[in-house]
DNA sequence: TTCTTGATTTTTGTATACAATTGGTATTCA
DNA sequence: TGAATACCAATTGTATACAAAAATCAAGAA
């Protein structure tokens, strides 16, 4: 007991990572034994794993015993988007309603200027890199702008990786028409920060649902303009349909 | 094996019974040893609820190891009151816009005509009980006029018995202040049933969100006017401050 | 007395053993 | 040949054993 269950998160990461990256199709089952042997850990972490996997939603329970991993519809995967959108503008309108401290609002403004810098030239020379990293970073930030409460709600979401903020900025893949929309994604950043330091809760609120849109946009020009993409999109490999 | 994981379904739902009729302190450590002599269980079962209660936010893990059961503040509450305010927002508007099957908008008129005629009479000869049943089916109907996806996501936050839309309607409670707020809240429902059919999402969304300040209401009334129903009120057991 | 330190006792996290159910396979009968 | 059945293997859910860490308590020093 080095570390709170450390087999138990060893399981959790471990399988999810078999599971994100597509080493185990969607749909099929997982076999307790094998991920046993593969992970190098015994039966009880791994099941607490698959149990936390399950709430998840990254696999789903067999009525008839063990787990299976899940496919995500279209439809499915524009949920999970909605909903972080939702949540976020959640997050944000109450965050201006309430107020945000001048030091968490300049922690903002700085990943803003970040983010900038990051963009600057053209599509091609941008430090795509270093944008995705900020990206991230700005997203998290934005999620404890109101609670606790929420922020853990929102990260719950988020877990699919195709409702994460980065699910369509993977450093590996670096599609050029997602690279385009950045542009566009930073304006909106910018917005939502002015927005809440004017106490702004219904703008605030409605750039955050739009901003997840991004997201939608790029989702629907995997499924219907490249679907090649669906394989060098890691958070796409549960996707089907 | 008779049903899938009948002893940890067991666990679950008497840790959490324990939990929520107060009969362990929020804010005090769960014994794992002494759970399983009251519960009759054994350890493995019972450590796989406890983690499920952790992700319902029932329970939070101490860093030296096991968990403590929760204490809520009253802005924890008012977030989880405003979450679920702001998921059944999405269902509707979703519904709305997607368009509800005819089938399911007739059952929700028929609860409806139900929580009219609960409502008959005045304050003190109303079916309170016949309400609050009606009350809880047609919110768990509106959970499902969007998606899965969805509905899943709302019962997860309405799992915690605050932020359930039945929080300040126990049976046994029948809180004259509250029943008063019934009328109000049936003519919200009417509304929003209204809305949807008329595919109006933004109105929709609107009365959801607003329908959950009742309950808002409800706990300001307990906290500021009235303290001695916190202990009257079960889904309040672990409310501090 | 109060704080520190050491030993003892709980308690948790993990591994494993066990039993029942499920799924697959081969055999038998029509 | 095809379907049904019986048997066997594999897998899951549960119980328990075990080891490490944490909490508790007592004794001694300041």
């Amino acid at each position: 007991m080095s570390q709170r269950a450390a087999q138990s998160q060893r399981a959790l990461m471990g399988v999810r990572d078999l599971i994100v990256s597509g080493e185990i199709r969607a749909g099929s089952r997982l076999s307790e034994l094998a991920l046993v042997e593969r992970l190098g850990i015994s039966r009880t972490p791994l099941r607490a794993a698959l149990a936390q996997l399950g709430q998840e939603g990254l696999v789903e329970a067999i009525p008839s015993g063990g787990y299976a991993v899940r496919s995500f519809s279209r439809e499915e995967v524009i949920d999970a988007i909605e909903l972080r959108g939702t949540l976020e503008g959640l997050a944000l309108r109450l965050g201006a309603e309430r107020g945000v401290p001048p030091a968490r609002m300049s922690e903002l403004q700085r990943l803003l200027d970040g983010l900038d810098e990051a963009l600057r030239g053209d599509v091609e020379d941008m430090d795509f890199d270093r944008y995705v990293d900020l990206n991230a970073s700005f997203h998290e930030k934005l999620w404890g702008l109101a609670s606790q409460t929420i922020r853990r709600e929102i990260e719950r979401v988020t877990s699919l990786p195709f409702a994460s903020p980065s699910a369509f900025l993977d450093k590996q893949a670096g599609v050029v028409e997602f690279r385009r929309s950045l542009y566009g994604a930073q304006t909106q950043h910018r917005a939502m920060v002015e927005a809440i330091a004017l106490r702004e809760g219904g703008r605030a609120e409605a750039l955050a649902r739009e901003h997840a849109r991004l997201a939608r946009q790029n989702l629907e020009f995997v499924l219907d303009q490249d679907r090649s993409l669906i394989r060098r999109v890691p958070a796409l490999s549960l996707v089907v349909g």
